[in-house]
DNA sequence: CTACCTTATAACCACATAGTTATATTGTCA
DNA sequence: TGACAATATAACTATGTGGTTATAAGGTAG
């Protein structure tokens, strides 16, 4: 089974080197807070540009950019109507992707809390000791 | 619920600016393709730096480097053993995580292949037409 | 056609970072 | 202790990129 198929279940150890570009500038799309908070702005359905623009805080322009970035990554679709141009999310998994990141990440952030107080812990018995 | 509870289920949508750079980051250690071949390395157990520095390839200080990214972001453990320092999975969540990348990716350059054969059928017909 | 609205793009700056080379640090062994 | 091996780090260059401002491009209404 090749890479490029579009059944079955794919592993990212058999990626040559192209594919392996594919998944790092996928995550690369998700690495910038601006970009997923773009991204939550369409949970609840498409937008136009001047909605997540207004929504997220941002620049019109720096917006642009972004769902620019977005759409080439694969991750949003783009639809023209009229002068106004309207993305919503590509692929329902995106989502998923995300909310299980932020499991792994709350993860994380626990456990550098946990050896926080511990390494706290112990320096506190050394100072004591 | 708090984000940062160590149960249940995560959803981006709730985070708050901090949690959103967290996930951030967790991304971007992953949007490097020389960082995902050294995760590659780590499917089959810890390996030390000069072992990860042998199958990938890379220079012995750029593999530190990124070593010590992946560790800052929590995405492999880290266990010295005399002068050897043995890097490993942290979460074995993280392939799942790259695997359903893997398929997403699949399906994006599926499209995007379908899209360029579209619209070369496309140009096709407008030049003979 | 003109004025206006929406979006995309160009130019620019500031900053982050991948990779290299050289060196420091740390542990082991004779 | 001194020589050596494994890893980390500092310094540096080249490149990429997030954000802003100004402007271009494309469509619409009058």
């Amino acid at each position: 089974m090749d890479a490029g198929s579009t059944q079955g279940h794919f592993c990212m150890q058999a990626l040559d080197e192209s594919a392996l570009t594919h998944v790092a500038t996928y995550f690369r799309a998700l690495s910038e807070p601006t970009r997923l908070r773009i991204l939550n702005t369409l949970r609840d359905g498409e937008k136009n540009v001047g909605q997540i623009t207004e929504l997220t805080g941002c620049g019109q322009a720096n917006v642009s950019k972004h769902l620019a970035l977005l759409f080439e990554s694969g991750l949003v679709t783009r639809a023209a109507h009229g002068t106004a141009v309207f993305y919503g999310i590509a692929d329902a998994a995106t989502f998923d992707l995300c909310d299980l990141v932020c499991g792994n990440v709350a993860r994380i952030v626990d456990q550098q809390v946990s050896s926080a107080t511990a390494l706290k812990k112990q320096l506190g018995k050394v100072a004591k000791g």
